[in-house]
DNA sequence: AACAATTGAGAATTTTTCTTCACAGAGAAA
DNA sequence: TTTCTCTGTGAAGAAAAATTCTCAATTGTT
């Protein structure tokens, strides 16, 4: 389910939104400033925001780059007055997907909102195409044992995970090791320890996700 | 952080162990019965749930099954009156992980948490192992690109995704396909379109979050 | 029939993986 | 101190697997 954010200071506008984005399958929340939007992107994991420019207290302009820094994954589309078109060009450069300006028809909010989700949609393919060590490095099962032996030990040293994986070559090893390092899968401390890395930990996490049920 | 909800009619006995699971290091949340674990189940992820047998309105055998059913992956821990050991072998049955007896010291249930937490590691990891030709699939930058394509494009026929791949080798494609197939991370429908098998899906939707920020 | 779409089989090639050899440091034992 | 064993790392060729390419067959459409 795709969550959207609404967040606009003029209640009619902000429940109207929720009930036509409700109506067109998307999962909607609203907020009525940018502190409360922070709060709620703080809680939950959205997928876009439509953030209007002008509203008291924290205003859009203000808060879409704190979105972007913390939420960089997350679409906005700055809705704004039409006098201040000018402020939505410097918006695009803080990191806006979009822009509206009011009033606006909702099917060309619709039509705004869908294509910024394509968009992102194929973002995520780009990068699912650009991780090819990773995924190289996935496609071997001593390399996977690797990861969960990490992911269950926390730290090992060389010789020991080769005894615990039994392999008795231990070159063999080293090997794999070599090729998960230069992945950034797995790193070593000082001494010489071998961990996963925090891409290391995402990915485990992860795959537990797919092979799931 | 690893989610424990409580599920139990006595607010006491609640009460005591949200605090100790808290300074254990787990994010505890607690439930009085049944039906108010299951919602808390929706709303929300947890990787254990203790639950009392003997409850007010829905009780815990009624309950077992229904959260095995929806979270399958969600451990269970049942907590026994000494009086109802057998019922707890029926439990075990249906597919709690393990069960206590009331009274229980603090240390015991932690211990089982634990231990409970431990294996399901080791669960993860077997099927991490086991899933061979997945990964395998996965390692090819074409193969890669075909998931994208049709995660973008829903259904597409043989030639219009080569085109779309600017391959011109269809026979390579072919190849390809057979694999993905294979691997039941496609499929075809009756009038030959390629899409994504939901595991094929998952995949992609699974591999976004690893690629991210 | 003519033509495009779709699939399969196997040889040729490229990548990965395995194996063997080589080397260096650390600490124990003689 | 010298010798020995265990640990940790690198590199190169052989073996195995994956990928590409070539040829061919089958199916569906116009």
């Amino acid at each position: 389910m795709i969550k959207v954010l609404v967040v606009d200071d003029d209640q009619d506008l902000r429940d109207n939104l929720v009930e036509v984005l409700g109506d067109n399958g998307f999962s909607p929340s609203s907020a009525e400033n940018g502190e409360a939007a922070l709060e709620k992107l703080q809680a939950d994991k959205f997928d876009l925001v439509l953030l209007d420019s002008v509203m008291p207290g924290m205003d859009g302009m203000e808060t879409l780059p704190l979105i972007k820094r913390n939420h960089p994954k997350t679409r906005i589309i700055m809705l704004t007055a039409f006098s201040t078109v000018n402020s939505a060009v410097e918006a695009m450069r803080s990191g806006a997907d979009d822009y509206i300006t009011k009033p606006f028809k909702i099917d060309e909010l619709l039509v705004a909102v869908r294509r910024c989700l394509e968009e992102a949609k194929f973002g995520i393919c780009e990068e699912l195409l650009n991780s090819d060590d990773m995924f190289k490095c996935l496609a071997n099962a001593t390399r996977r044992k690797v990861l969960m032996l990490l992911y269950q030990e926390n730290k090992l040293r060389f010789m020991d995970m080769t005894r615990q994986l039994k392999i008795d070559d231990h070159t063999k090893v080293n090997f794999h090791l070599k090729i998960l390092k230069e992945a950034h899968l797995i790193e070593q401390d000082g001494r010489k320890n071998y961990q996963l890395s925090p891409q290391g930990k995402k990915i485990v996490t992860c795959m537990s996700s797919i092979a799931a049920d």
